[in-house]
RNA sequence: GCCCGGGUAGCUCAGUUGGUAGAGCAGCGGAUUGAAAAUCCGCGUGUCGGUGGUUCGAAUCCGCCCCCGGGCA
């Protein structure tokens, strides 16, 4: 029998070339290129999110990458339910697909599956925000913990964004999260049908390219793309005002900073951002083969052994 | 040349009436299951410009020297 090829999996901080890489591995094996990336999906972030260029997207097929206006609202959970028939659609076209990006979260809850909550109503959000900004976090994490204590106990009560998802679920649902995550949930695409790469380059050389990245976008253009988002009045909480450099290049356009300041804080918040991807490959993705850098005959050789021995 | 002001962590700066120093940022380590390019937690890394003196004890007081601003000539 003919086992269908496994999709490969391929993570990687920022500027590590893996898209690049995924690029030349969907050419070489007859792939799709699917967004694994937070911010790529915005179509209003070519330059900011380094999405990959036309030219590039002509070459093999892209999916899920700019299809979204930068106020649609967005989650884990929705780019799993994007992803779904994606995934079905490659399956019945005899493309491999190749998943990158660098939210490690994304792969988790790609190959680990994620827990079938219901989305809470932007209002019950809002409320939930209002509140906690009204009585801090300390009270807030108090009020919750009398309510939930079971999630209480299971979420960092000192990280505002988790006692707010947990108040959030708790209010929209009428079930504390902690209850919902007490069933195991069935993953899209489980960690042993899965070839997993990460790149895990050398910090300094990443730190490097980095600061050559975020000069290349001020080349690109992407002042102004910021100035066109920020002629839209969106709201900066929305997931796809995140895109780092967008504030920084904000305070510019608005007067605050100059442009070498912006410019300088851009690139340490991506220096920064980098990082911590290197902390979650190097700890979370410890079941994952790490290539040093985006060698593609170096990658291919490992898929080729990986696709014929026993996969684990 | 003279008069001010300054020289303390990688950077910007605190430092009480003398008891060998601490904040923010940067950096480093970690967490991470629907905002994740988000968010949070932990860690001080130092010839206190140099040198001589006073003192039990000097970043702190005194002398001299060096450096950086500003002003006057």
């Amino acid at each position: 029998m003919n086992a269908v090829a496994p999709p490969i999996l391929l993570a990687g901080p920022t500027a590590s070339g893996k898209s690049a890489l995924a690029l030349a591995l969907a050419e070489a094996l007859g792939g799709a290129v699917i967004n694994a990336d937070s911010q790529q999906v915005y179509a209003d972030w070519r330059v900011l999110s380094a999405r990959p260029s036309a030219a590039e997207e002509a070459r093999a097929p892209h999916r899920l990458y700019g299809h979204l206006p930068l106020d649609a609202p967005y989650s884990v959970g929705r780019w799993l339910r994007e992803l779904a028939p994606v995934l079905a659609a490659c399956r019945s076209d005899g493309l491999r697909p190749i998943i990158t990006g660098g939210t490690g979260l994304s792969f988790r809850a790609l190959t680990e599956g994620l827990h079938d909550i219901p989305e809470s109503p932007p209002e019950i959000r809002s409320a939930c925000e209002a509140a906690l900004a009204r009585e801090g976090v300390a009270r807030f994490a108090e009020t919750l913990a009398a309510r939930d204590p079971a999630t209480a106990a299971e979420i960092d009560l000192a990280n505002p964004a988790r006692l707010l998802r947990a108040a959030e679920v708790l209010e929209a649902t009428g079930r504390g999260l902690a209850a919902w995550r007490a069933t195991r949930p069935e993953p899209l695409l489980p960690r042993n049908d899965t070839i997993r790469l990460a790149l895990r380059p050398e910090r300094e050389a990443l730190y490097a390219r980095c600061d050559r990245r975020f000069d290349t976008m001020i080349a690109e253009g992407a002042l102004e793309e910021v100035a066109s988002v920020l002629a839209r009045g969106l709201p900066p909480s929305l997931p796809g005002m995140k895109a780092l450099g967008a504030r920084e290049l904000t305070a510019h356009l608005e007067g605050r900073t100059s442009l070498a300041e912006a410019a300088e804080a851009a690139r340490t918040a991506t220096r920064q951002y980098a990082k911590r991807q290197l902390t979650w490959i190097r700890n979370q993705m410890t079941d994952w083969t790490v290539l040093p850098g985006p060698d593609p005959q170096a990658a291919l050789e490992v898929i080729a052994a990986a696709s014929h021995g026993p996969r684990t």
